[in-house]
RNA sequence: GCCCCUGUGGCGGAAUGGUAGACGCGGCAGACUCAAAAUCUGUUGCCUUCACGGGCGUGCUGGUUCGAGUCCGGCCAGGGGCACCA
């Protein structure tokens, strides 16, 4: 009898795997495909253990589907261009470069020692020039096709990390990186043009099952469809002013029209007009950061010029400059209904404003209806409206838009809440954008033929700005056009398009084209994508969109780049505070009856609630060291075990080590098994041992199929109970229980797997062995349990043969002694007899 | 403010409308040991009873049903997303 010993048996396993090639994916096979992909990682330094859930996780499934037949594609890479990099650059003085590689070399060792069957042979980076380059042609391809364009435009300014930013990268008017405030600019930069795929992107949610649900919520809120009406007001300066509206039927409830500070109109007339001018420039100073927009107060500025009332032009309505205007939404202008929209009503009860009810709700007298402090949103009928009085919401909607429609006043548009991609970033670390400014030709595309623009690896970071800019000699070119002196655009690409296309590229990490059309073909779209619900917007909105690019250049064949989407919980551990509120580190501390002290000493710290691990909390435990100590079978059974997969997961010693005993455990099951029959030995019979193991594969492989790995995990326990329970079982029930216990931990615990397997006599690899069958006579019982309750209360249970008819079932259910107690002589009032299950006796 | 999700033992969590608490962690008792670790056996929702047994239990509250953790209505608590989007 011998422990197991995981640091001896793990390398050995992982180096015959790689050595026979076995997860090695050909792109062409008579099996059946399955495409496994986890998020790749970011090459920050050292593994976590949040990257040790999902890439368990994946690589289950991987293994699943692999001995279940298919040909498995499994890669990873890494998603290498970002800030990170550079602030290291300027912090300890290393090159970008070197620090990003020297991090990837890192942890492919660490994840290797996961022993994750992964294709290797696909591996990339998106910094190497390989990748970038290809990139480069892509973003030529979108240009080409129209997808992207160059704007002058309101954009956000991270003054921290001195780059703009895409309006899904700032959180609560904060940048995503840095936390700094975001501030307003105007600068020209390029966009994808994500716009164009709005309703595609919202319709094709309705369709991918294999989403979550929260996902798609999120998703769809993003995008925000809204359909109204979009019309023209005359102006009293005879300018025509356009607004776009949800509720057109609460147009004659009009009682002032606004524009945002940042409207063309409002530029001009803060051109002449002093106090305009002033205005505007106080709603910019408030800014637009979360905090400001809780307590500003709605703010107008009176123009003096009046609109005409679509249908009545003797009513001229007064034209407000407003804070609440937003310029990015819709056209920039409102007419504002104060009973029926609360940013409205306030504005109007702060100017005085009429406030008229113009939607009665049913069983109010449109006489007296009036609206207080809340404006009426609800339903009702019209009042007050002319040719829309007694209609209801939709049908007046409906009533205005055709007339405005007919009368050539308006048209009926649909909104969204997307606005496109901003793609440039003023930093270094990552793809340049291939694009040349020409003082007499304009903005001229590099030609294919001269990519890659290459990144210069000799930049300095000690001074503030684009380092690209800032290079002596780097963006001084020739244009491509008329061969006179020109410049690069010194901006790289957001890392988000690195990230929104390296699925496809895995398909054959080597093609000429970005993309090899026929690979994507073959592989795409992927079956199984794990990743962070903290990417639910970005990177998925951005990846759907950018697959749609490449569909539409003809390089996928799919609309949806990700058939099946998982979003797995995230790794947290308990965390400490000193007596100043500093975050205490795990290693600085020790337990004692429940209270966490400094080690060493009756200095208490205060326990504080689990939360995900990060370096700032102070509260990750290295994976290395679980790894180093127990294996890395141990550290992937606590990922599956006991919690579902999609919730926070909580780390605790004493998990890691019933994982670790566990391990041992199943080890001793083969071990000290005794004298087994010669490999491929036919069970046959019904023993409980039998039956037990074909309930167990049978349950596992539901459990797997569903991504439901915590009871996978449990369903193994109670089959290794079942066998140490199984003292007088026969030898060969005993060797198929084991061989399947064996073969069923496979995915999860590999390396214990094969050495088990061999220890059983086996001369092949458990990833060689196909996944086991269930034999459905032995997973369903000859008897059958049923439970007897009285008035829906149970009372006893009883086996029955299976079958035994319902008059049985019920007879001998009453003449049961606690049941007959229940009744106390009396009849039955009703008795329900559900076939196999249960009786239920109304007394 | 709007939208969404989640509430089950000491803990993580099981449970096609049909025996609530599978499985794991922890605890308790015992075996082995000079002792400890490891391992093994038993036990472990709460109340009551010498015992047999009985009662109560899935955030609260009402309903549907022979039967509700599960379905429906109304609350409460925690978490998440969006947020002046016209």
């Amino acid at each position: 009898m011998a422990r197991y010993d995981a640091r001896e048996a793990e390398p050995k396993w992982q180096a015959l795997w790689a050595e026979r090639q076995c997860f090695v994916a050909p792109n062409d096979s008579p099996k059946p495909k399955c495409y496994v992909l986890e998020m790749f990682p970011y090459p920050s330094g050292r593994i976590h253990m949040g990257h040790v859930r999902n890439y368990t996780m994946g690589d289950v499934i991987a293994r699943f589907r692999r001995a279940q037949g298919f040909n498995v594609l499994h890669p990873m890479g890494w998603d290498a261009f970002g800030l990170p990099a550079e602030n290291a650059a300027r912090d300890k003085g290393v090159n970008p470069r070197d620090w990003t590689y020297d991090n990837i070399a890192t942890m492919r060792g660490q994840l290797k020692q996961m022993g994750l069957a992964i294709d290797w042979s696909r591996e990339f980076a998106t910094c190497d020039v390989a990748y970038y380059s290809q990139q480069q042609k892509l973003f030529l391809d979108f240009y080409q096709a129209g997808l992207v364009y160059r704007a002058e435009a309101d954009v956000n300014w991270d003054p921290v990390d001195m780059t703009v930013l895409a309006n899904e990268q700032v959180i609560d008017g904060r940048g995503w990186r840095s936390g700094a405030p975001v501030e307003r600019k105007k600068l020209a930069q390029w966009f994808f043009r994500i716009t164009a795929y709005a309703d595609e992107l919202l319709e094709a949610l309705d369709h991918m099952e294999r989403w979550p649900e929260k996902v798609r919520l999120m998703q769809k809120n993003w995008i925000g469809r809204s359909e109204g009406l979009r019309f023209t007001f005359d102006l009293s300066n005879s300018e025509k002013l356009d607004v776009f509206t949800t509720r057109p039927d609460t147009l004659f409830g009009a009682s002032f029209v606004a524009l945002s500070p940042d409207h063309p109109l409002s530029e001009v007339l803060a051109k002449t007009d002093k106090r305009a001018a002033a205005f505007i420039a106080e709603c910019q100073r408030i800014g637009t950061t979360e905090a400001a927009i809780e307590t500003a107060e709605k703010m107008g500025f009176d123009t003096g010029i009046t609109a005409a009332h679509p249908f009545d032009p003797a009513w001229q309505l007064p034209v407000y400059i407003a804070n609440f205007v937003l310029m990015g939404y819709g056209t920039g202008a409102i007419f504002g209904c104060p009973a029926h929209d609360q940013r409205d009503l306030d504005f109007a009860r702060k100017y005085k404003l009429p406030v008229l009810p113009v939607v009665v709700p049913e069983g109010e007298d449109p006489k007296v209806f009036e609206v207080g402090a809340e404006a009426y949103t609800g339903p009702g009928r019209l009042a007050n409206s002319r040719f829309l009085d007694g209609l209801e919401v939709e049908a007046a909607k409906a009533e205005i838009a055709g007339r405005m429609e007919a009368q050539g006043k308006g048209t009926r548009t649909v909104q969204y809440r997307l606005r496109d991609w901003l793609v440039s970033r003023q930093r270094y670390w990552g793809c340049p954008i291939p694009m040349v400014h020409c003082p007499t030709c304009g903005i001229v595309p590099v030609p294919k033929g001269q990519l890659p623009v290459e990144l210069p690896s000799d930049v300095r970071f000690d001074v503030p700005g684009n380092p690209l800019d800032a290079h002596p000699t780097w963006k001084h070119t020739t244009c491509p056009k008329c061969g006179a002196k020109a410049l690069r655009d010194t901006d790289t690409l957001d890392t988000f398009v690195d990230s929104s296309w390296y699925f496809a590229r895995f398909c054959n990490p080597k093609s000429e084209a970005p993309v090899d059309a026929d690979a994507a073909k073959y592989w795409l779209p992927v079956d199984q994508y794990i990743g962070g619900v903290e990417h639910a917007i970005l990177h998925l909105l951005y990846a759907r969109f950018v697959n749609r690019g490449l569909h539409k250049l003809g390089y996928t064949a799919v609309d949806e780049p990700f058939a099946g989407l998982f979003t797995q919980g995230m790794v947290c551990h308990e965390t400490y505070k000193g007596h100043n509120g500093e975050w205490i580190a795990i290693e600085e501390i020790e337990k004692r009856n429940g209270k966490a002290y400094f080690k060493g000493s009756d200095t208490e710290v205060t326990i504080g609630r689990s939360e995900a691990m990060s370096k700032s909390k102070k509260n990750g435990i290295a994976p290395e060291t679980i790894i180093d100590v127990h294996g890395a079978d141990t550290i992937r059974w606590f990922m599956l075990s006991d919690t579902p997969p999609e919730r926070d997961i909580e780390w605790t010693n004493d998990g890691a080590e019933g994982c670790s005993r566990f391990v041992q455990r199943l080890w001793r099951l083969v071990d000290e098994a005794g004298e087994l029959p010669p490999p491929g030995t036919k069970a046959d019979g019904a023993s409980e041992l039998r039956r037990a193991t074909h309930r167990a594969i049978a349950a596992v492989t539901d459990d797997l199929e569903n991504l439901r790995f915590n009871r996978g995990v449990a369903q193994i326990y109670t089959l290794a109970n079942a066998i140490a329970d199984a003292k007088d079982a026969s030898v060969a029930a005993k060797r198929e229980a084991l061989e399947a216990l064996v073969l069923l931990i496979g995915p999860m615990m590999p390396h214990l797997a094969e050495t088990a397997w061999q220890a059983l006599g086996r001369d092949t690899l458990v990833v060689d062995t196909p996944w086991p069958k269930a034999d459905a006579s032995l997973v369903a019982s000859d008897t059958e349990t049923y439970a007897i309750q009285v008035n829906g209360k149970l009372r006893a249970t009883r086996q029955f043969a299976k079958g035994t008819d319902k008059a049985t079932v019920e007879k001998e259910s009453l003449a049961l002694e606690p049941v007959a107690r229940m009744l106390d002589g009396k009849p039955p009032k009703r008795v329900i007899v559900v076939p196999g299950r249960i009786v239920n006796i109304v007394a």
